[in-house]
DNA sequence: AGTCCGACTGTAATCGTTTTCACTAGGCAT
DNA sequence: ATGCCTAGTGAAAACGATTACAGTCGGACT
């Protein structure tokens, strides 16, 4: 049975107007004439005389006080209850709102950090983004969130960005062309690397201790009498890197010949790559892969081979999402302690924010190795 | 096997420094002493004879000219080449970057939309929010990203926070709560909704035909044999009315008697309520369920009451998610045309951007019904 | 009674842009 | 020559806030 057709029509129509098909893209221009008519009061808030929303100027002439006096209200500075009283009814009045482009430009502070990540639809990343703004906004200050899909252009229009804001610190986690050139950019904010790192960066970072995770999934691997082990890595950033590093050394200290491959962060990508290498020689006993793209396409793989999970193929990888649990008998994953990655980051983000010249650090937060059936014992029967 | 515990350290350490336990949240301060010396440069970018980043008029003075046609050098303005040619290399000389809060004040225009959502890590949003940001810089806006979490009183926050912006624009997945008080609200800035709507409210809107979306899975359910089909439905947006409402009449359009029940959006309601209804007489056959954490609450449930999907359980959802296709035999669902909302949200926004006074759209799009073995035939043998 | 102090309050400068307006040259038609 | 137009340029006025500075006004102290 195929797919339904997908249909547009207004809710409520009387008769459905010109039924618009639903494409999965491209930009589609709405031009639907509605049924419903509207009173066209196309007012806004509050506004003063001259038909713009009310300043700080207008609340001071409904109040009858200066400007200073507002500001000083508006700021909880010394001023008699009277006055106050009657600001706050102004403000009320007026409908007023403060204005933040003025106030920044007059008070040189953004109270705004920014946080660019590859991407976002990444669950790793929604989680760490999740913690830094709660952070941010406990602390009183506002979040500019940016993508940069793993693109180094896209990364650089916004550094730029960032700058034009004058945003008070960044938190970031660079491509690895990037991260190379990082300190030949001279921004104007520190910054704090999150999930990549280079030795050679001269700023603060919180990473996960990549190749102690590694090395844990080998470890268990081992244990349960897996023997010939694979490993997935991306190539586009430093953590697919250091955790190949950590499962390399972790096999050769149990005498066993590593055999890694480098893709692009594509599920497609590490489906393909197992689906090959199942099929050459010396098939691997059980893959290792370094983020949850890969997980998906080493099960898929396993399901179009028809090998079940694990006695065929066992698996294990990065990043406790939702789905691992439901997926086949569960699959192993190191869980990235998420939150705190966030709220550390904010934190060195404002420690270097109030000792400018301090040296630089580096937090390295360990995982948990969350252990599900795609691992169980070699030889075991199925359940 | 228990989890290994995660261990903090520096990667590059000689000896791990006071090992540090990553709990799992909680603030945590970083307070670990670097091995690493750094030159304690803490040059930003190019700053003027005071220290502070380079202006405009920094540009002027360099150039020789007046900051007056610095500007116009940078907005593309009627400037002679020589002129034009100084100003460039004095702008690469300073590093200058502009200060888009005094552009934002002087010029009245903060070329910033809002957007608004209940719940970033809800994959539909993030598809959605990608869509609407590619949108919005095509047409050289930024894009402010604020999280509801289902919360009017963030909302509201968020709300006053995009007044301050001097947004140009907002798009919203309100709140049932916020959305009944939409119209009291007094916005400075044109509405579109998303995901959620009230026939009553007085705003553009783009939405799923939820309704028809719903009845679909009823068709399918049915046409494939299944007759006790329950529902479960979210209880704090409008969607899951609307989707509820499109069950109820599909099922009372084939004799059949609806069965729902409305629940707050977390997994475990979802799970907890399909275990409890599974233990009564007249056990439920199949599951509809209005999103995609109450897919995963089923999948749970069946497996804690050992059942097979679909023999002993079928279930049919919302949101195509990567993972549907890997749980069980693959998870029927409901696809929405992520992208188009996106799109067609910004091209609402800027269509009324244009004509503040035309009658309130509304833009009804069609899902897609994705067929997989979660709603194989009924009494069919498993596979 | 004169000084001084403390608590408010207002005036005006300022943040970094854009934009209006006036002005200067040339070029061209008269 | 004179006038007019056009293109290019600079001076200065906003935009909406914060804040340094200077008053004002009682009351306390000598």
């Amino acid at each position: 049975m195929g797919n339904a057709p997908g249909i547009a029509l207004e809710t409520f129509s009387e008769a459905a107007p010109a039924p618009t098909r639903s494409g999965q893209a491209g930009p589609r221009t709405a031009k639907i004439a509605s049924p419903f008519g509207v009173p066209s009061t196309t007012t806004g808030l509050q506004m003063n005389a001259s038909g713009k929303t009310a300043s700080i100027k207008d609340v001071a002439l409904a109040a009858g006080v200066s400007v200073a006096t507002v500001s000083r209200v508006l700021s909880n500075g010394p001023v008699s209850e009277a006055l106050r009283k009657r600001v706050e009814d102004a403000v009320r009045a007026t409908g007023y709102r403060p204005n933040l482009s003025a106030r920044r430009l007059r008070s040189q502070h953004s109270q705004t950090i920014g946080l660019v990540v590859s991407d976002i639809r990444n669950p790793f990343f929604t989680a760490v983004s999740r913690a830094v703004e709660d952070a941010a906004y406990r602390a009183g200050m506002r979040v500019i969130l940016c993508n940069s899909d793993e693109n180094p252009e896209r990364e650089e229009l916004y550094l730029r960005l960032m700058q034009e804001e004058r945003i008070t610190g960044l938190i970031f986690a660079p491509t690895r062309a990037t991260l190379d050139r990082l300190d030949t950019l001279d921004l104007d904010f520190p910054v704090v690397l999150i999930d990549r790192n280079a030795p050679t960066a001269r700023h603060d970072a919180v990473v996960l201790d990549n190749p102690r995770a590694a090395a844990m999934l080998v470890e268990h691997l081992h244990a349960q009498g897996y023997r010939r082990i694979a490993g997935l890595f991306g190539n586009t950033s430093t953590t697919g890197q250091e955790r190949y590093e950590g499962y390399r050394s972790a096999m050769a200290a149990r005498g066993l010949a590593p055999a890694a491959r480098f893709l692009a962060p594509y599920a497609d990508a590490a489906e393909a790559a197992v689906v090959d290498w199942m099929a050459e020689r010396d098939r691997p006993e059980a893959f290792i892969v370094s983020n949850s793209l890969f997980l998906m396409g080493v099960v898929k793989a396993a399901r179009r081979l028809k090998l079940s999970i694990p006695d065929g193929l066992a698996v294990a990888g990065f990043d406790n999402e939702p789905w691992t649990e439901l997926v086949g008998p569960g699959l192993t994953v190191i869980e990235q302690p998420v939150q705190d990655i966030g709220q550390s980051a904010m934190t060195l983000l404002f420690e270097r924010l109030e000792a400018p010249d301090r040296p630089r650090r580096r937090l390295v937060l360990g995982g948990t190795c969350i252990v599900r059936g795609s691992t169980a014992a070699r030889m075991a029967d199925a359940d």
